[in-house]
Formats: C-alpha cells, structure tokens, sequence
RNA sequence: GGAGGAUUGGCCGAGUGGUUUAAGGCGCCGCUCUCGAAAAGCGGUUGGGGGAAACCCCUCACAGGUUCAAAUCCUGUAUCCUCCGCCA
C-alpha cells in the first residue's frame, strides 16, 4: 500500500514501475475511482456535519413539540446520509483493493527482464571445486546419492510420513543442521542483530503487510483456525512492531529470527521434484531490518544484510555469486533485491539459496509501523530483509562442494566444532 | 473445551443515551517567577482523513446494529484476568 496522495502526483512513474516489473495495473482507473471516493468523502462529511448540529439542538430544545419537529426533520437529514455511506462504503471497498496491488516503483539499477533468466550477475567469490584434476580425478556425486551413501537423509521414508517433497535428515545432516544454524546466528548475533525465535503461524494481517497476501494466497498454508503458515520469519517479525509508533532513536531495529518455514510451492509441481531443493517444510535463519524513512538508509542497510549473508558462505567456503534481480523478478513491494545464488556442482550451475530484498515503505505502510522524531514528526519506517541461512537447501552445496574421491564429506572448518569431526564418512567406513 | 469478569488518551482513572468539547491525577513539553534549580502558577500534550484555505469529519479494543443522538444499549470478533477440564 503506497501514498495516494504521492500516486495521483506521480502516476507515470507508477505505470513505468508495473512496465518494469511486467504487472498489468490500471493506474487510470484507481485515480478514477480516487476521485470518486473522495468526493463522497466530502459529501458524507457535509451531511454529518449538519446532523451533528441538528442534534445538538434537538438535545437543547426542551419545549416537546419542538423536539418532534426537529427529530422529523433530521430523520430526512439521516437517510440521505446513509445513502451516502453506503455509497462510499462500496467505493472504498474496490480502492482498497486496487491500492493493495499498486506495484512499488523498483530501483533505477534494476535491470530490465521478464524472469530470473535475466538477472545480472554482480559478483563471484570462491574457487569452483575442481574434481578431474589428472591425478585424482573422480566424478563428484548430486547430493541426493552423496546423502544416501552417507545415511544422512531418508526420502522414502519422508513420503511415507509425510507425502511429496517429504524427508528425513538423519545423523550429521541433522548435526549439521544445528551446527549452521547455530554458527549463523552466533555471527549474526556478534554484528548487532537481535536473536528471535519468532513463531511460523500468523494472522492474515502480518501476510497482508508484508506483501505475500493477497498476490501469494496460493502459496501459503492456511490452517482451520483462520491463521496461516509462514513460509519465512519476516512476516512475523514485521508483524512484531505493527501498529507502533517507534521512537526515532530506538532504529535502526536489526533483528535475527529463526523459524520453521512452510510452502506449499503450488504451481511447481514439475520443478525441482527431486532432493532438497525445494521441499514444503524447512528451517531458516532470517534477517529482518526497520530503518529511518530514508533512500540512502535503505540502500546502506541493503548492501550491509547481502554482505552478512556473504560472510557466512565464505565462512563455510561455499562458492556463490550475487545477482541483481531483475524487474520482472521482483516482488510487488520489492524495490530492489540480490539473491545470493550457491554453487552446485551435480547442476554445473548456481542456485539460489538467499534473497535481500527493501521495499522503502511499502510493508511499513500495510502494517502501519512508524516512527516519531525529536521534533514530534510521524514517518513510516522502512523495511528490509534477507535469507542468513536456510536448511536443508544450504546442505546441497555444502555437500557437493566438499565431498572427496572416497565419498566421505569434508565439515567446514567453522562448524567442526559443533558437530566435533572434520569427516563424514560412507556407510560401512 | 466450559464458567465468570475486564478492555477509556503516553500512564492511572471517572464516566449507564443529549452542556463530555472524555472529569481528575501522573508524566512530558513550553512559559512566568529565579543567579540557577526546586516549588508554585499559567498554557500545551492521541492518531488519522477531507479541503487552496477557513474549517470540517472520524477515533473510548475491533467490526456491525439500534437511535434524531452511543464511551454508554444490542450482536459478533480479538486480547487480558480468575476458576474448572485437558496437556509438552
């Protein structure tokens, strides 16, 4: 939800904005229904007005037959006024509506292009793993045969349990689980966010404010009692402050949130049917920012949660690269987003395992968060986020990466402790 | 799951249909007094919306309803408290 006000003085940039993000809105036909609206807002108020002076004086008059007339006479007064507010009632409904799917107008820097296809590489770090080296070449296993052989996942026996895309992780998958997330949070910790453990099921407010409701209903489970399953913790952690007027000082607000993550990834059912990749149930450290309602504050906090997010892959010596996602890759609300994208060695390609994305306002202003400075002024924050880590999918690359000639799998340095060996070994060894 | 009670401004708290324009207090801000402070006195102090402006409208948990008129009456929802039951 953007500023009306700020759309009707500026509604080319909001068509060249759904030109971008290759959304079809009608930008003409919500300042139509804005003008309407109001105008009945004018109208209604009007009557109101009258009424309450009329009421009043009905409460002055003593003399009884003049109540009555009175009373007549603003009975009249009454009816035109509901049909007014009933008029502006139906009018709201449908701007509401419309104001809920008005894009954000993403950044300058964002590249043109329809899907992720075209998103632009911004940087690479980490050596790509070489396995055919002359002398002790081997032919590096996908993570799905690399875990089985080390019985760290169960996957007919996740369908069983728990039907299509189900799993089990077992022995150090499920040691290493703990150890990244453990170690994510630590560092995360260690630059100044806020631990979380914040809960996966939320009111439709918190899915609304943050954008995933109503354009991802498909997506999201929702359960019996009306409340819905998160598919991360920015929705609740956004819901955190909802309705609260912060005090300028307190901000930046930087937090770190662990939660169980659910997606019912509908509309995918051909894609990634295999492995870990995209499962229904996962784990995920997630960083979530409120800042001042500034542009330059925005982009600062932007690059500082990507580089966060960095840092651990390159403390756990994973090859990745960041990409600028491209308008057409962008959400509704998103006004610029890097997905952090893991080597895989079984695809010869990257696959995204982070997403950092800011939307100025645009969550703040749905969830109506803000702030108040020393001189009593009211902003909406702005808001940001981005993946820290996200298991089981950051086990796919970690694994593959690291796996030797005899099968067995190297631990990162930084997560030895943890799980008190540097060695995966093959079933049997 | 069952029974009962509650929800009023930044905080406490009065208020059971019409001078409520939400009393009073606390806190906070400003001014007066003072060399300065305290005390005292005076004034201000929710948040939205419409309008070029004057000004007007809404806001007593939320959403409906009754009424010429609702903080006040009715219905639903949410949250909190007390008790019973169940439970990691």
């Amino acid at each position: 939800m953007l500023d009306i006000k700020f759309i009707r003085e500026n509604k080319d940039l909001f068509k060249e904005a759904a030109r971008k993000k290759h959304i079809s809105f009608n930008i003409d036909k919500l300042l139509e229904i804005d003008d309407e609206r109001r105008r009945l807002i004018q109208e209604t108020e009007t009557l109101r007005a009258e009424q309450n002076i009329e009421t009043d004086k009905i409460a002055k008059t003593k003399n009884e037959e003049g109540r009555e007339r009175l009373i007549g006479a603003t009975k009249v007064l009454k009816e035109r006024l509901s049909e007014s507010e009933e008029n502006l009632k139906k009018v709201v409904k449908d701007w509401k509506k419309m104001m809920l799917e008005v894009p954000n107008i993403p950044d300058p820097s964002v590249p043109e292009g329809e899907s992720d296809k075209d998103n632009k590489e911004v940087r690479k770090w980490g050596e790509l793993p070489d396995f055919g080296s002359p002398t002790g070449g081997f032919e590096p296993k996908d993570h799905m045969e690399l875990m089985k052989n080390l019985d760290l996942v169960d996957f007919e026996r996740g369908t069983k349990v728990s039907g299509f895309r189900g799993y089990f992780l077992k022995n150090e998958a499920a040691l290493l689980c703990f150890a990244i997330w453990q170690f994510s949070f630590e560092e995360m910790v260690k630059a100044g966010f806020v631990p979380f453990i914040a809960p996966s099921m939320a009111r439709e407010e918190s899915f609304r404010g943050t954008g995933w409701l109503p354009q991802g209903k498909d997506e999201i489970y929702k359960t019996q009692d009306d409340l819905y399953l998160a598919g991360t913790a920015e929705v609740p952690m956004m819901g955190y402050y909802a309705d609260e007027v912060l005090s300028e000082e307190e901000l930046p607000k930087k937090y770190v949130a662990f939660s169980p993550c659910f997606r019912r990834e509908a509309g995918s059912y051909g894609k990634d049917v295999k492995g870990l990749y995209r499962v229904h149930e996962f784990m995920k450290v997630e960083q979530v920012v409120l800042c001042r309602a500034d542009h330059v504050e925005s982009v600062k906090w932007h690059e500082e949660i990507t580089n966060n997010s960095e840092k651990i892959m390159r403390a756990l010596k994973i090859p990745y690269r960041v990409v600028a996602n491209c308008g057409g890759d962008l959400g509704l609300g998103q006004v610029k987003k890097y997905d952090i994208e893991a080597w895989t060695p079984s695809k010869k390609g990257y696959g995204e395992t982070h997403s950092a994305s800011y939307f100025h306002d645009f969550q703040t202003r749905r969830l109506n968060i803000r702030y108040k400075t020393k001189d009593g002024k009211i902003y909406f924050a702005h808001s940001l986020n981005n993946t820290v880590i996200a298991t089981p999918r950051i086990l796919i690359s970690l694994l593959e990466n690291n796996q030797q000639a005899d099968g067995s799998v190297l631990v990162p340095e930084v997560l030895q402790k943890y799980l008190g060996k540097e060695k995966i070994l093959p079933i049997g060894r």
